[in-house]
DNA sequence: ACTTATCATTTGTATATACAAATAAATAAA
DNA sequence: TTTATTTATTTGTATATACAAATGATAAGT
């Protein structure tokens, strides 16, 4: 069933969960290549662009809790795609060889997303809507 | 850190996540009063104005995978909101009495949640917003 | 210097969600 | 009528995420 039949179309919750579930299937798609859930993907993207970034640095960009970040992290430690140092109380990150050698596929990735979407959306509607997005969260930032 | 802020900002899969998580927080708020999850409420909702709906079709309506809905229903069956009743190889769903009698408390969650949000957004920005997001979602429907 | 408060991260626990496999019922094919 | 196929739901398992409490490290107050 399309969004726009559903009984809760007109539900602000509903619609944005909707859609987010919708973005999340068409980037774990592109993703897939290479193995990795996307925001593993654009946790260990953030690590490879500044080595040695904090923990509560990532969680600040992702707009994620910094628990979340421990257990991404955790995962992609696994993987041997970046390991921790710890420095006092801080915790950086740094990525893997493994990991850096993985740029040029994630970049194809992104791109892959990109392209997608923009596709579908049109490259023009899609950039439009993501400033919209960005500027209502703003809005309901507490 | 506001949305706009962030590295991703420009990426419509961080975008559209961090969204949903902020409108799911607010939608939490609002639902507090009664002691119910945003999912949880909506599922309900649906089961008091349509009783014997079957399982299946809560799925369509909310755009949840049927396990998903199995499991939203065993917590409402829990709280002794709802119960089953199978067809063969059917489920069919009916609210409990108590379900019923939450009905007008249900409804003032409802426009709370919808004050609250239009105050933020103002109330035709944030429909045109809600209409937006559904045509999107349409258009990536597989 | 010692105690207390603050801060960054991690852990314990809980929830929502999904996918794939299992089950159970209904329908079609033989 | 038995067997095979399709359909609806549930179960097993896994992931992402959060909140609250615990830990460990620095900074502030005395």
């Amino acid at each position: 069933m399309k969004t726009s039949e559903s009984k809760y179309c007109k539900c602000l919750y509903f619609t944005a969960n909707a859609l987010a579930r919708k973005i999340e299937k068409l980037a774990t798609e592109s993703w897939k290549k290479i193995g990795l859930a996307p925001s593993h993907a654009y946790l260990l993207k953030l690590v490879i662009e500044e080595p040695g970034i904090q923990a509560g640095q990532i969680a600040a960009q992702l707009q994620l809790t910094p628990s979340t970040i421990t257990r991404l992290i955790d995962k992609l430690e696994e993987k041997k795609l970046l390991f921790r140092a710890s420095e006092g109380k801080m915790t950086t990150v740094f990525p893997t060889q493994k990991a850096k050698d993985l740029k040029p596929q994630m970049k194809q990735c992104i791109e892959d997303f990109y392209e997608k979407y923009s596709k579908i959306l049109g490259k023009e509607e899609s950039q439009h809507f993501i400033k919209n997005m960005n500027t209502i969260a703003d809005k309901l930032e507490v």
